[in-house]
DNA sequence: AATGAATGAGAGTTCATTCAT
DNA sequence: CATGAATGAACTCTCATTCAT
């Protein structure tokens, strides 16, 4: 089990329904890691689960949206569950956004198939208009949060001015850019990498 | 003609024949722009390109691949082209790296579709295997010579110290993301966007 | 309940097996008339009927050719109740076409789902080899009783001459399409429709 | 060619485009004739029509909903053209009632499958929502022209007082009770039932 | 230089039904 | 009496591609 661990269990469905979701789910995040997005039909994705017919994945997913709903939502508690054991509750400028810089630096480096697989989805995943389908869950989540940092630190004075939303957006590309090198380069020396963007933005962010 | 000027006549193909395979490609920009690279079907492209058959699409390119690279070169050409039209060759290091996000924001501005065609095709463009198809060439293009440039300008002792390729990269990634909110948000100011950037860009590279 | 009364309950029926029955035989009534008899599929029934799982319905019925059979047998159960509850038995030759064309109208105002289902079941119920499954007793149960009934109006010397046989069926038809009628226009005006049906086969059955 | 004798090759449709939708057309008429409209799948239609792939049918058109549109169009025409080219101009209040009728069950006999095809599309095929889709169309085509006849036979003091639109509605569904009864029964004696249609209605509509 | 006609493979979705307990 | 879990078959529709002329 690497993503979603049953806790579906709680919302009124049955031990065998959370984990067969949950298997189904892993077997997702899987295809579109080596994949991508477009190609992770329901036949690759049993393939990949060893289940025996894409039934299966209607029978337990109302339809491909729904299931990639659950997905992209079982990748965010995993992201989030992680980061909440990992950080350090700590103040001082360069702290916030070097620790911010490492612990998902440390996620991606731990469970790089999810990250990837996350940002598929959301780059990928439309309506049947074409729309983008998670643009607004996306940003609140992944760039929200630390723009809101920066901002209390901008009013603590330990931050130069800037615009806190385009430097949140800012690092969150650069993560997610380090990400898809990384799947080019799994060799990817990821400690420099973390300790020279930790450097760049903490000239980015420091006062003068 | 927005993108491709039938520049493809100098390599042995008649007038017509130019002329259509831009027709194509402008018409695989548009549907990739507004649908995302997935849903760029021929049956959708010959649809916007006003033409009566998928069979055009087939006899002007080998396969769909073809069309795809072809419409990649044609973004790249469009964008160096405007680039080298609109760059201030210049010195002093806070003009090399503001000049870089001025010319590429001020082209993103311009031509948003092809920014995003371009960004749809490199991060989803797969072989048959299901790897990345044009991984390789794009780094070069659109990071390689911007980390040549800072690798330059390191030596002249204009910068402080940093890794040039990571530097490239997360100004990169800070533009492509830049490029993608463009279109969820219209709207965007983009020239404030611009100056953020610059400025958070400066604050980076800048010595102590 | 509407249709079913669990009049099942005398044929070795529990008391919860035939309100069950009931149910799902009501809901199924409901989903025919809305959506068709091809539309009518058991994921329908049991999300009209508040049920569960489609298991809910092969666990009371044998199968869907048995679902159908039990709901038009409730149909026609139904309907003769209605019947036999409202017509005045009476002589006379205008009363005989008259009587029984306000009672039809009649039941078809107050329970016009009824009515429509059981059209719809009758007309496209069809065995595995395709052919129709209800022809025969559809035939017998609405035709033939009022066909009798003009033959023996006939002896008596009440009308003209005519074939009862087709007559009867004639006016099924009428009354059949009535009810389709009044599907597409709830606000029919179905008091003056039954006084020109009533005239209508007053003069066709009348003596010269 | 039983039904459409390619007459779309003047929509813009080459000759070998006609002939294949004629051949669909006519197989899709075959199957809802045997089987109903419900189970007329690509699969039965192709195999009726002795051709290799459903995709022949998808290619050929647009849908499933612009086959039965075009085959219901096809039947259309196809009755159109047969009581245009059988109908004895001539007055008189019977002859009208008579030939109208005499000319349709001719029709019936001639091309049963035909008449059982157009009702089970008119009566069976429903838009994404559940309703209806040709109500308005066939009523006017198949009520609306009678029932303005015979307003006018009655300005003409030719006919007794009765709303003509219910006659016309009464008369089309004894010609469609017929076309089930035919099916059923292939032997029936339809010279028999013609006379007493005709005698009913003649009655029906005579003046007092 | 272009078009007509056809095609096999694969997609997601819905169907009634069945094997468990 | 009821449910959980699973399933194979069939469905329409879309895909890029190919054999003709």
């Amino acid at each position: 089990m690497q993503v979603k661990d049953e806790f579906g269990a709680g919302l009124g469905l049955s031990h065998t329904e959370a984990t067969r979701r949950a298997q189904i789910i892993d077997a997702t995040v899987d295809v579109i890691a080596e994949l991508g997005f477009a190609k992770a039909s329901f036949a690759r994705i049993i393939e990949k689960a060893g289940l025996s017919s894409t039934r299966m994945v209607s029978y337990h997913f109302a339809d491909k949206q729904e299931l990639m709903t659950a997905t992209l939502m079982a990748l965010i508690d995993h992201h989030d569950r992680y980061v909440s054991e990992h950080t350090i509750t700590d103040a001082g400028r360069a702290t916030l956004v070097r620790s911010f810089l490492e612990v998902e630096i440390a996620y991606l480096a731990a469970h790089p198939r999810q990250v990837l697989a996350l940002k598929e989805i959301a780059a990928n995943a439309r309506g049947a208009d074409g729309s983008p389908m998670f643009d607004l869950v996306m940003h609140d989540l992944r760039v929200g949060r630390l723009a809101r940092q920066l901002t209390q630190g901008q009013r603590e004075g330990q931050f130069a001015e800037f615009d806190p939303e385009i430097m949140a957006r800012t690092i969150r590309h650069a993560l997610d850019g380090l990400a898809q090198q990384l799947v080019a380069d799994p060799n990817l020396d990821l400690d420099r990498y973390a300790a020279e963007l930790t450097a760049l933005f903490d000239r980015a962010t420091a006062r003068p």
